[in-house]
DNA sequence: CTCAGTGTTCAGTG
DNA sequence: TCACTGAACACTGA
């Protein structure tokens, strides 16, 4: 679930809480599958006592910027989630991370915990451990940053560039709009709710699109971004014609959006959900 | 008990 | 070298 407009809002949670304050606490949960990129122990010492100066976001990273390098970066993966501790837990459910506290009144799956000199606590959890965790002086040296494309958000192609971009790209659409080398940020579902607004089959190559069809696309990526990170990812505000409310709908039976089938199946390597009837 | 679903990485193909 | 495909990774929740 953690797609661009996810990270966003949790990268402003943790801007609101963390930046202009120093890090009093820090705590990581060791953890032999999650990949840190360092030991606990060492990211914890680098993290406490230090000024918190900026968060970041490019694409679904997001990293911590302190008065002295290194910095905090980090992936969410599939599962992972940041919240404020103490705060009101909205849609906690929808994220898989319940905010029920285990025994020892932390929550589940805690996988780094900060605290500030004011009190304010933030929490990075991750049921499925497939989140990433590291400390990076120099982020222009690290191939996980530097490969990713514009961020589709702030940086995406005017669409004279898009046009030239994807003439050239013989995958079909649903892949292209996946490669974070290409559209930063854009996940499984923001590529499907595209493609839908856009009308277009995700099996479409990139090289087939005509300059309309590309100026479609753009503007529904544009759209989709643009609402899902105004109201902060909050899936309940996301307006009701959209392939979201619907794509999941009972897992075995056929669904239905404004009186068309939505089909389920894989495209680009993964499930997709799309409407065959109006996406040419 | 089985399996879908999530994003990145890596091996393999053309 | 590049574009692309598909599997692996690990786990939860249905």
């Amino acid at each position: 679930m953690p797609e661009l407009p996810e990270v966003e809002s949790v990268r402003r949670i943790m801007e609101r809480v963390l930046k202009g304050r120093r890090i009093a606490k820090a705590e990581v949960v060791p953890d032999d599958i999650m990949q840190f990129g360092q030991n606990p122990l060492t990211i914890q010492e680098a993290l406490e006592g230090k000024l918190v100066t900026a968060v970041g976001r490019h694409g679904k990273y997001w990293w911590l910027e302190l008065e002295e390098k290194p910095w905090l970066y980090g992936h969410l993966g599939m599962s992972g989630w940041i919240r404020e501790l103490g705060a009101p837990t909205m849609r906690l459910k929808e994220h898989g991370n319940a905010p029920l506290d285990d025994e020892t009144g932390r929550p589940r799956f805690l996988k780094l915990l900060l605290e500030t000199e004011e009190g304010g606590r933030i929490a990075f959890t991750d049921g499925r451990r497939l989140g990433r965790m590291w400390l990076s002086s120099d982020p222009t040296q690290d191939d996980r940053l530097t490969k990713l494309g514009p961020d589709a958000y702030t940086a995406l192609p005017e669409l004279d560039a898009l046009i030239a971009i994807l003439k050239k790209r013989k995958a079909p659409l649903k892949a292209l709009l996946l490669d974070q080398g290409l559209f930063a940020g854009v996940g499984n579902w923001i590529a499907d709710e595209t493609l839908y607004h856009a009308r277009l089959s995700p099996k479409r190559l990139g090289s087939s699109l005509t300059p309309q069809e590309v100026a479609q696309l753009r503007k529904a990526l544009v759209d989709v971004l643009d609402h899902a990170v105004r109201v902060d990812a909050d899936y309940e505000q996301f307006p009701e014609d959209w392939l979201f409310h619907h794509r999941w709908g009972g897992s075995k039976g056929t669904e239905f959006i404004d009186g068309k089938q939505i089909v389920r199946e894989p495209v680009g390597g993964r499930t997709t959900a799309w409407v065959p009837e109006i996406q040419l």
